[in-house]
DNA sequence: TGGACATGCCTAAAAGTATTAGGCAAACGG
DNA sequence: CCGTTTGCCTAATACTTTTAGGCATGTCCA
C-alpha cells in the first residue's frame, strides 16, 4: 500500500471535519482510519490514543476561535467590540458545531494552559476596557460574559430556542443590547 | 440465580448514581449490569438500548431539578425568587454533576415535550412577574436567564473559575446582583 | 550503487461495549 | 398442581480501542 501521508496535524484536521459532520462524540479512531482508507492500528503511530485525538481537536478549535476573535476585535471598542466578539462565538458554533463541542472538552490543566484559553481571557478583558470597571468587578463581568456567550450558544445549538417566537436572532441582539447596558451601568456592591 | 428485581426505574436511578460517581459519559449498560451483579443482556428486557437509558437519566434529572426549583420558588418573588431559583441550578450541578450533564443531553423533541422542560420555562416566566417586562422582552429575558445560569454552572463545573481570585461564590453573587439590576432596568428597543 | 537503518502502514490478537436470539427456571394465576 | 408469563441466562455477532511484532518502502552513507 502506498504511503497515506498521515501526520498528527492532518489527522487532527480530518477529525475536526468529521466532528462537524457527525458530531464530536461520534469521532472515533476507527472512523478516522476509514476516512483515510487505512487500518486502525496505523493511526497509533501518530496519536497516543483516542483521548489524545480529542484533545488535539479541542485545542485546534480553541485556536481557530481565538484567531477569529482577535480579527474581529481589531479596531473595535465598546459595544461594537462586544457584539463582534460575541458573534464570533455564535457563528463559529453554527458553522462548526463539532469543533465547538470539542472546545468544551474538559482539558487537563496543563493542556489548557498551553492552549488558547489564555488568549480568550485576555480578549474578554480587552473588551471591558471600553467600559468603566475596576477589579474585582471586571473579573465578575468577564465571567458573566463568558457564561452568557457559552450558555446562549450552547442552548441554541441544542435546539432550545427553535420552533418558538421570537426567533433566536432577535433574542441574541436584544441580549447583547442588555449586556451592553449592564456593563455601562454595573451595579455597585 | 435469584431474581435481581430489575425495573426501568431502578436501573434509571442506579444509572443516575453511576453518572454522579464516574461521569455521565462513563455510564454504560455494561457498568450498570456489573453494579447489579447481573449479565449485560438481562438489562435489555428493561431498556430499549443504551440511548434509552441515557434519555431516562436525563428526564429524571430534569424532573428532580424542576421539583427543587418549584420548592425554592414557593412564597418568593423578585430578586429573592431569582436568587433561589439560580441557586437550585448551581447547587444541583455541584451535588449531582453526572445528572446535570445528563440534563444537557439533546433529547428528541417528543421526549423533551413529555419531560419537565415546560415546567422549567414556566418557572422562569413566573420569576419575571416580579419585574416589569412585556413581550417580547420577557422571552428575551427568559433566554438570557437560561443562558447565564446554564453557562455559569457549566463553566464552573468544567473548572473554569477555580484557581483564580476572586472565588467563584463571590462572582456568582455579583452576577445575580447584576441580573437583578438589569431586569429592573431592561433597555428599551 | 548498494546496503543499513528508520519509518510507515500492515496483520494479529486481546479486551471492552452494544445488541439480538433463544433457553430454562422461578413466580403466579386459576 | 399445571400452564403461562416473567426474568435472567448463555451464545453469538459486530464494533471500538489498544498493543505487539512484521514487512516493505524510503533515506542516507560508504
Amino acid at each position: 500500500m502506498a504511503y497515506a501521508g498521515l501526520t498528527p496535524e492532518r489527522l487532527t484536521r480530518a477529525g475536526a471535519e468529521l466532528a462537524d459532520e457527525v458530531g464530536f462524540d461520534q469521532v472515533t479512531v476507527s472512523a478516522l482510519a476509514r476516512r483515510f482508507d487505512v487500518k486502525v492500528a496505523s493511526l497509533y503511530s501518530h496519536l497516543k490514543n483516542s483521548q489524545d485525538l480529542k484533545t488535539r481537536i479541542a485545542l485546534l478549535a480553541l485556536e481557530e476561535l481565538a484567531d477569529r476573535a482577535a480579527d474581529a476585535l481589531a479596531g473595535r471598542a465598546g459595544k461594537d467590540a462586544l457584539t463582534a466578539f460575541a458573534n464570533v462565538y455564535r457563528d463559529y458554533a453554527r458553522e462548526h458545531p463539532g469543533r465547538y463541542a470539542a472546545a468544551q472538552l474538559r482539558l487537563d490543566p496543563e493542556a489548557a494552559a498551553a492552549g488558547a484559553g489564555v488568549r480568550h481571557a485576555r480578549m474578554m478583558r480587552a473588551i471591558l476596557r471600553g467600559y468603566d470597571l475596576a477589579e474585582p468587578d471586571q473579573t465578575h463581568a468577564v465571567r458573566m460574559l463568558g457564561s452568557v456567550f457559552h450558555g446562549y450558544v450552547s442552548l441554541e445549538t441544542a435546539g432550545g430556542f427553535s420552533h418558538s417566537a421570537p426567533d433566536s436572532q432577535e433574542s441574541w441582539s436584544r441580549v447583547l443590547d442588555a449586556l451592553d447596558a449592564l456593563l455601562r451601568n454595573w451595579p455597585a456592591s
